[in-house]
DNA sequence: CTAGGAGCTCGAGTCGGCTCTAGGTCAAGC
DNA sequence: GCTTGACCTAGAGCCGACTCGAGCTCCTAG
């Protein structure tokens, strides 16, 4: 089995993942590793191919938003070895739905955003096009008064 | 000009936006509100409809990530009144490109962990199957090895 | 008249997720 | 021999956004 052909140092490891060396070292301490980093002379951390693919998952569920302890939690499980396929998948799913919900969110909010740009394209629009019959306008983009679509837009 | 049909305690605006009382003390102390909260007998702060309506609107913009500081800058604008518009319409811009990156980095993150899930689930569906038979089966998630995928996937 | 409840201010505490510092080891290069 | 640079540990510090507590003022109801 061709497995020490990649050992990588935490330096290494940072500029490949992007983490920080102190966040490597706190992810390790969080338990966020499937099984313990390897040291090298000097005790020095030694990573495999396999710290670093794991590492990208993290990543990534850290970017959608999973917190540390759930993070821990999945490797707590992985590293159990067999037997715990459905826990992982639901904790996967229980993200995942996580996930979707909050990418709903962020999409009303999108909705919010782009009906006051739009307020305020029109406004200032017309403002360009009102300099020529030069008539002052009453500027509102739909801050202060009822004009907001609270729920109702 | 009805415009005082509508003063609501702080208790009553938590209630109705969903805001702790400290929480609506800590926004005006930060300078979220607009206009400077009106104060009632024995120094109670009195709120508009219009500071209502305005805080349904940061609420909205804070769900979607958008820091108190940015939140704060916005409302200076509003305050500032007419003649800012195009800076108002460079912060909403600027969130809402903020916003569809996030959406966008969720999605990606959302492939991965529905890949992830359908692994599982083919793994648990194969060894319900395999029941029968009677064949152990290498529980393989694609937690460990290489079959995870970093870029290819 | 007193107890309760809502509000006030000011300042401290919390939580998550890092980030930074201090003080030390080791190996390589000048 | 000395410096430099990458690494080590343990622990403190920071940031954002609240949250909580102490100690106070009111008003109202029993």
């Amino acid at each position: 089995m061709a497995e020490d052909i990649a050992s990588l140092s935490i330096g290494q490891v940072a500029e490949r993942t992007g983490l920080s060396v102190h966040a490597l070292r706190f992810y390790e301490q969080e338990g966020v590793f499937v099984d313990p980093v390897r040291r090298g002379p000097g005790g020095r951390r030694v990573y495999s191919e396999n710290d670093v693919d794991w590492l990208t998952v993290c990543i990534i569920l850290r970017a959608s938003g999973m917190p540390l302890p759930a993070l821990r939690r999945y490797a707590d499980l992985v590293r159990a070895g067999v037997g715990n396929e459905e826990e992982r998948l639901a904790l996967l799913r229980e993200h995942r739905e996580h996930v979707t919900s909050q990418i709903g969110r962020l999409t009303q909010c999108l909705d919010l955003i782009g009906f006051k740009v739009g307020l305020y394209e029109d406004l200032l629009d017309e403002a360009q096009r009102a300099i020529e019959p030069g008539r002052p306008r009453p500027s509102d983009g739909g801050d202060a008064p009822a004009s907001t679509p609270g729920t109702s837009a």
